[in-house]
DNA sequence: CTGTTAGCGCATTCAT
DNA sequence: ATGAATGCGCTAACAG
């Protein structure tokens, strides 16, 4: 691979003449930036972005950390954040931490010895190692829909505690009064949120919830099917179900359509997130939409300005989700 | 933050063997080397690996180049990749080229300039500017479901060809006769390749198709449901569908359930890829499982063949896909 | 308008 | 068993 030096003694100029015609950064005459220029192609030279982080102490890369890629939610969030740091000159190196927290903190480890610029995180549970890691880094950083203990830092999120309670208001609206919550893990505050917002919409509509409608599963299709499975053996059962992610919410369309229930006449059911297969799932899915291409945006925009040295105070930005009502809810019967 | 040398000073001794502490390299003697180790931790010093990359002429780095991310096939990819990658100390720079040719061809010189050790590129098509860089480019490079003219690399993909047969097979052996294609756009090659066999298939079985039979679309869950509400227009309707992926498979399966059709008692519908969701869509999906994980072991292997410096010859890996027989096939009333 | 030089942080050769 | 010195490829301050 050819370099500076190399090119410099081809074209008879020395390394900073090429270095400036490369970055524009001071005036060269036409003629010797015509000849540089020239021997740049036919040697094919590309600069070493290597060199250049080592002198200028940047690496234009900032680190993704998600639990998993798979969820289309986070790859549609990852696509967002790949896209907007495109457009700044970023390039983003993904972490999947499959929720452990081990893993976790190995991956950060690493991304900090490649110097990093910036930090998207969204955290798999916090260990000991993830925090003191953290703690003593400053990084530029923001956390993504879940906070970490002991980590200052910029926070993203959707309002979950509103999304699930206007979740739960369209089915109270559409005259549902038997309804059941299939919950993600307990242990993600973004799950439990969301399950307050649920509690909140039905305590004001003077509803109850008997303690079987809240189920707590994991946040994938085989979580909601089976949960929904449980949901079926109650005695009374829920005429409509708010499910914590719309992976959940296809795999409990999957378990209903198996126990022979007509979706929505004989059971309503509403997802969260709105992944672009909930557009095309049949029937078509009613959800909670995240905006996701917005908090790309966004997200990325908070980091670019710590890394730009901004000294503003910690912030929150708290975006709001938006109802999509579909095919798959509808009044009782 | 910390440097070598500052550690160095700190605990009085020289560079050279606070790098051999970290490196494990030489021998140092227990009283040193204890001292070393506890001014690192003091002053939570983390090595740079830019200037190891500088110095080492390696990144430990690869690039992988994805037409779309949220392509669930994709996404699942991509995480077998960094998995494999991650357990040979390898991070991955993701890369989303939107079928765009020059957004690709843009985020190869970047990945170039970073000096990746290593390329996975799932090609959006090939401009020029993409065959030239990579023509003078010797940087180990695994190509996966799709060749680039001109372009000289170790090759991975599943079987397209026979796993069209295979799907046309299945219906066939249903008892199907009006079978139908959704293909992916006719100028990719993995589209084609299941195209060829399902019309090999058909031939075998002495059935003939009508040309509106075979539908050309994009590889979105919009572009099946577009595909199946051409195809229920059809004077004489298909009995069975065989979709170019799983996505596609997904919204012919919201279109037909739309238009009234039950599956698979009206028609049989048989997808392509086995994400993970094609477990639970409604009914559950019927596909032919390309093996994804197996796939990014393999690629990930043969890329770190050629990054160790492997000078054998090209390698094309064609790997089988296999049958999952679910609940959107069934035999013809 | 252009060249010389120092140094970014590290690994490694050569001495001792 | 340890240290001094060199250079990886580049940018930028300084000099002319």
């Amino acid at each position: 691979m050819a370099t500076m030096k190399q090119v410099a003694e081809r074209a008879g100029v020395s390394t900073s003449t090429v270095s400036h015609v490369i970055n524009n950064t001071r005036v060269v005459s036409d003629d010797v930036r015509e000849r540089v220029t020239a021997v740049i192609a036919e040697m094919r030279y590309i600069p070493s972005a290597v060199a250049r982080s080592l002198k200028n102490d940047r690496t234009h890369t900032i680190g993704m950390m998600v639990p998993n890629n798979s969820n289309p939610y986070f790859a549609e969030l990852i696509q967002g954040i790949e896209d907007a740091a495109f457009k700044v000159g970023y390039n983003v190196i993904l972490c999947n931490a499959y929720d452990d927290p081990r893993k976790q903190a190995a991956y950060l480890r690493v991304l900090i010895e490649k110097r990093i610029d910036g930090m998207i995180l969204v955290a798999s549970g916090a260990d000991e190692e993830l925090a003191r890691l953290l703690a003593h880094q400053q990084t530029p950083m923001v956390l993504v829909d879940r906070e970490v203990a002991g980590v200052q830092a910029d926070f993203v999120e959707a309002d979950h505690e509103t999304g699930g309670y206007l979740a739960t208001r369209h089915l109270i609206e559409l005259g549902h009064r038997a309804i059941a919550c299939i919950s993600g893990p307990r242990d993600l505050p973004p799950s439990l949120d969301r399950v307050n917002g649920y509690r909140r919409a039905l305590a004001e509509a003077g509803l109850d919830a008997p303690s079987g409608y809240l189920v707590y599963s994991n946040f994938t299709s085989e979580g909601g099917y089976r949960a929904l499975q449980q949901l079926l053996k109650l005695g009374k059962r829920p005429t409509a179900v708010f499910a914590g992610n719309d992976l959940m919410a296809i795999g409990a369309l999957c378990a209903a359509s198996e126990a022979g229930l007509r979706i929505p006449s004989d059971l309503s059911v509403i997802g969260y997130d709105d992944i672009a297969l909930a557009s095309y799932s049949t029937p078509r899915l009613s959800t909670m939409a995240q905006p996701k291409y917005d908090m790309g945006q966004r997200i990325v925009g908070m980091l670019m300005e710590r890394i730009m040295g901004s000294a503003q105070p910690l912030r929150r930005e708290l975006l709001q989700t938006r109802l999509v009502a579909r095919q798959s809810t509808a009044a009782p019967r």
